[in-house]
RNA sequence: GUGGGUGUAGCUCAGUUGGUUAGAGCGUCUGGUUGUGGCCCAGAAGGUCGGCGGUUCGAACCCGCUCACUCACCCCA
C-alpha cells in the first residue's frame, strides 16, 4: 500500500488503546466529582477566533495552524488548542447571564502543524477544563488540585507543578518594560533568538537555553516584584490555597507560557520520563479573554492536558502484565463440523445477550487447530457441540484453566444455555 | 523552519573489503494418526532490501535526490 497516515498523526490500538479508554474514563470520574460538564464544541473554527484570542504574534498563530480556505473562500482552522472554542461557545450561547460559575471539560483532539517529536505529533489529544465566571485565586488552586489529583488516581505521584504568576494586563506591561530596560544594554552581545524576542516577546527570553543568555537573564528582574498590590496578593492566595489542599508546588520565576491570554497564574506539571517535551499539562488564568472577545468582564482559569504524552508517562509505570491481561474470552464455541451451523450461531448470539463475552469459530480447521486458537484468544471455556454431542444431547464445556470438561445436558435450548452460562459465572 | 541518527519478513534485528538462490529470533499457518490448547518437535508461507536515479561486469552495501520514521533545536500539551 502506498498511503500511510499522515506526517505526525498516528493509529491507537490494543493494548495501547486501553490505556486511553481508562484515561479518559477516569478523566470524566474525576472532572465529575469536582463538578465539571462535559463540552463537545466544533474541531474546525472561523480562523479568526485563534488569531483574536491566541495572540497574533505567537508561534502557535504565526507558524502551526492548519489553515484553509473553504468552498465559499471563508478562513477555517483546526483547533489548535481548547480553551478560545469554550470561550466561544460561553460568549455564543450567553451562559454568563445564567449562573455565576461554569465548569466545563472537554477531551478531543487538537493540531498544530510542527515536526514531530517524542511528545509532539501533529494531530494530539487534550484533556482539559475551563472554569469561567469567577476572579477568585481558590478557582485557580482548585485547577491546580483537580489536575494533581487526576494525575495521582492514574497512578503518576512523580509530577512536579511549576508556577508562577505573570500578573494582570498592567502588571504584564510593566513586566515587560522593565526586562526591556533591563536586557537593553546586553542584547547585542545575546543569541539571534533572543534579539528577536526583544522586540516581539520580551517575557521569552527568559526562557531561552543558551548558557551565555543564562548567564545575562540570571540577573533579570523576576515576574514577582513587578505584580502590582493586588495581583502579589492573589498570587499569595493561590499559594496559600495550594497548601492548605497538600498540593506541592515549585515556584518558577521563569515560567512564561507562550500563549497571550494568560494572566496572573500561570501553571506547568512536567514530569522527567517525558524527554525533552516534558510538559504533562499546563495552564492558567485568563481574565481578560472573554472580555476581548466580545463578552463582560470574567474571570477565567482552566489547564490542558497532552493525552498523548500521559500515556507515554502511564506506559513506562505500568507493566506489560497489565496491560495484557484484560484481553480474554468467556467461551469460544468450536465448530467440529465442516460446515457452520446455524445452532451455533443462535447460540452465540444467545450468549452475547446475556454479556458473556462470546466467539466462536468460523473456519473449516482441525480440531487441534481450533484449540490453539481458543488458547490463543485467551478463552476460559471452550463449547464444543459437534456431532457425537448433537447424537447424545449434551454440550462439552471445557475449563481451560482447570483443564476439566463438563457434560451439560441439552434438552432445550434455553435450558442449556442457561446452564452454561451458570457454569461459566456470569450469571 | 534548522540540524543529527535510522529505513532489510507482520515485529525486533543480523548481513564481511560491493560477488551466485538475502538470513535469524519472535509471530503466523500446517502437521506430530480417530475430536482436545499451552511446552516440545518438524515443516511451510511471508521480502519491489523505503522510493527514484547514478557509478560498476555486478549494489542491501558506494554516490545523489526524495519520502518516511526518530531525536534534538524551536515551541508547547
Amino acid at each position: 500500500m502506498d498511503i500511510a497516515s499522515l506526517r505526525g498523526t498516528y493509529d491507537i490500538f490494543p493494548p495501547q488503546s486501553r490505556i486511553w479508554e481508562s484515561v479518559e474514563l477516569e478523566a470524566r470520574r474525576i472532572f465529575n466529582v469536582y463538578g465539571c460538564s462535559e463540552i463537545r464544541t466544533p474541531i474546525i473554527e472561523d480562523t479568526r477566533l485563534f488569531t483574536r484570542s491566541i495572540g497574533e504574534g505567537t508561534d502557535i498563530v504565526n507558524k502551526e495552524m492548519y489553515t484553509f480556505p473553504d468552498r465559499k473562500g471563508r478562513s477555517i482552522t483546526l483547533r489548535p488548542e481548547g480553551t478560545a472554542s469554550v470561550v466561544r461557545a460561553y460568549l455564543q450561547h450567553s451562559l454568563y447571564k445564567d449562573q455565576g460559575l461554569c465548569r466545563f471539560f472537554y477531551i478531543g483532539p487538537m493540531f498544530r502543524y510542527e515536526r514531530p517529536q517524542a511528545g509532539r505529533n501533529r494531530q494530539f489529544y487534550q484533556l482539559g477544563t475551563e472554569f469561567l465566571g469567577s476572579t477568585h485565586p481558590y478557582y485557580d488552586a482548585e485547577s491546580i488540585a483537580l489536575l494533581t489529583t487526576f494525575f495521582k488516581t492514574l497512578g503518576i505521584t512523580d509530577a512536579v507543578v511549576k508556577l508562577n504568576s505573570v500578573g494582570s494586563r498592567s502588571s504584564k506591561e510593566n513586566y515587560s518594560l522593565s526586562l526591556k530596560d533591563y536586557f537593553a544594554p546586553f542584547i547585542k552581545s545575546m543569541c539571534e533568538d533572543c534579539i528577536t524576542r526583544f522586540e516581539k516577546n520580551t517575557l521569552r527570553i527568559l526562557d531561552c537555553k543558551n548558557p551565555a543568555c543564562r548567564e545575562t537573564i540570571k540577573g533579570a528582574p523576576s515576574t514577582e516584584h513587578a505584580l502590582n498590590q493586588e495581583d502579589a496578593e492573589h498570587f499569595h492566595s493561590v499559594k496559600e490555597y495550594l497548601c492548605a489542599m497538600n498540593v506541592r508546588f515549585e515556584i518558577e520565576p521563569r515560567l512564561v507560557r507562550g500563549l497571550d491570554y494568560y494572566t496572573n497564574t500561570i501553571f506547568e506539571v512536567v514530569h522527567t520520563r517525558l524527554g525533552s517535551q516534558d510538559a504533562l499539562g499546563g495552564g492558567g488564568r485568563y481574565n481578560n479573554l472573554v472580555e476581548e472577545m466580545g463578552g463582560p468582564s470574567t474571570g477565567a482559569v482552566g489547564f490542558a492536558v497532552g493525552i498523548d504524552r500521559l500515556v507515554m508517562v502511564l506506559e513506562k509505570i505500568l507493566s506489560s502484565q497489565e496491560t495484557a491481561l484484560s484481553d480474554s474470552l468467556d467461551v469460544y464455541i468450536l465448530n467440529p463440523n465442516d460446515s457452520l451451523s446455524a445452532d451455533h450461531i443462535v447460540m452465540l448470539h444467545a450468549l452475547r445477550s446475556c454479556f458473556v463475552k462470546a466467539d466462536m469459530c468460523t473456519e473449516q480447521k482441525s480440531f487441534k487447530a481450533q484449540m490453539r486458537t481458543a488458547n490463543k484468544l485467551n478463552a476460559r471455556f471452550v463449547l464444543i457441540h459437534g456431532e457425537d454431542e448433537i447424537r447424545q444431547s449434551i454440550i462439552k464445556l471445557k475449563n481451560m484453566t482447570q483443564k476439566t470438561e463438563e457434560i451439560i445436558p441439552y434438552t432445550t435450548f434455553y435450558t442449556a444455555v442457561e446452564k452454561v452460562i451458570e457454569r461459566i459465572g456470569k450469571k
